[in-house]
DNA sequence: CCGCTCATGTAACTGGTTACATGATTTA
DNA sequence: TAAATCATGTAACCAGTTACATGAGCGG
């Protein structure tokens, strides 16, 4: 069993889920996508669809629509054995370590800027992480409405992680300014 | 002024902290991290802290140690100010965009496995998640001893974080296992 | 019939990774 | 004196990206 990217699983899930559907479908799921990790370029999902064909985990079949072949993907019973053995033990540490966060890189250096601009920074985050919540919050009604479970389940992850990213932003700033205050 | 990587930017950060400091010693600062987003390969480092040498934006001084030479690592004012750059606005949409989570992306289809195989892939999380809060802890407790206060505020976001998500794994177990209830 | 979307694909590039290689220095 | 660590580097690879290319179908 050779081993698959994290995008590879995606992809099949996707194919589980939404399927069945077209790659250029796939690819919308991700353009479409809050997240930014994966841009779903053509030049990735082609031949990523292709592999996973080739493996026996989809099954593409040709269908005619109008004067065009069109290639309609659909999950194999090999391939949602493989989705099912990707959720369960043993799981690699990756999923345990501490992911990337491009706010917090920059946090650790925050020192370098004077005070006022460090506030100016947190603000900038603040808003930045907020402006999304109230789309976030649609998606995951949305989710509900169609009776999907548990994508509003990991939905909840995005939001419970942004409003503890706000508090964290929060908690920062109120100790900075009280810092800036005893000071000046 | 060319575009830099996030990572160009976090080596020119810790030159900056950490710094006068061997390429050597970088590479150690990702090796020993709790975050595994970039493994710090001497293959990515030293071509980096290079190109950041020919921009000016640090400079190395051969220093003698016995009968070897080592490369000593300082951040130059023209760096200092390119640190600057990337902590004020304009700031890239990508630091609020959805960050990539495989845990999260494996509960989309988490309804694949049969409920019981769900309870036990939420414990692992449960589990792996909760493991590392104590280190993560004497982490931020080791930051405000040494004064880095922009630091330790950094540190707390991994731990709100982490909070977050272990509340919301328990919270989709509740829900899981009251409709599992009612099921049964 | 024009522009947009659907649909599939490739070529060149990029920012990393793994694995390998070398040699001095320090520690048990 | 052997093993671990410090220190620097390169070659081959890899999983993605951007940009380009083609053409059919569809709505105004």
């Amino acid at each position: 069993m050779e081993s698959r990217s994290e995008l590879e699983l995606l992809v099949l899930g996707i194919v589980w889920k939404q399927g069945p559907l077209t790659a250029h479908a796939v690819r919308m799921e991700f353009t479409h996508s809050k997240s930014s990790h994966w841009s779903g370029s053509a030049g990735a999902i082609y031949p990523l669809v292709r592999r996973l064909e080739q493996a026996g985990l989809i099954a593409g079949a040709d269908e005619r629509r109008g004067r065009q072949d069109r290639r309609v993907l659909r999950i194999t019973p090999a391939g949602r054995s493989a989705l099912r053995a990707w959720l369960r033990p043993p799981f690699p540490d990756e999923l345990f370590t501490v992911q990337y966060d491009p706010i917090r890189i920059r946090l650790y250096f925050l020192g370098l800027l004077p005070a006022e601009q460090q506030g100016q920074f947190l603000d900038a985050m603040e808003q930045g992480l907020s402006a999304q919540l109230p789309a976030l919050e649609a998606d995951r009604d949305a989710y509900l409405a169609q009776g999907w479970l548990h994508s509003s389940l990991a939905n909840d992850g995005i939001l419970a992680v942004r409003r503890a990213q706000l508090e964290w932003i929060a908690k920062a700033r109120a100790l900075l300014d009280r810092l800036g205050e005893s000071k000046g």
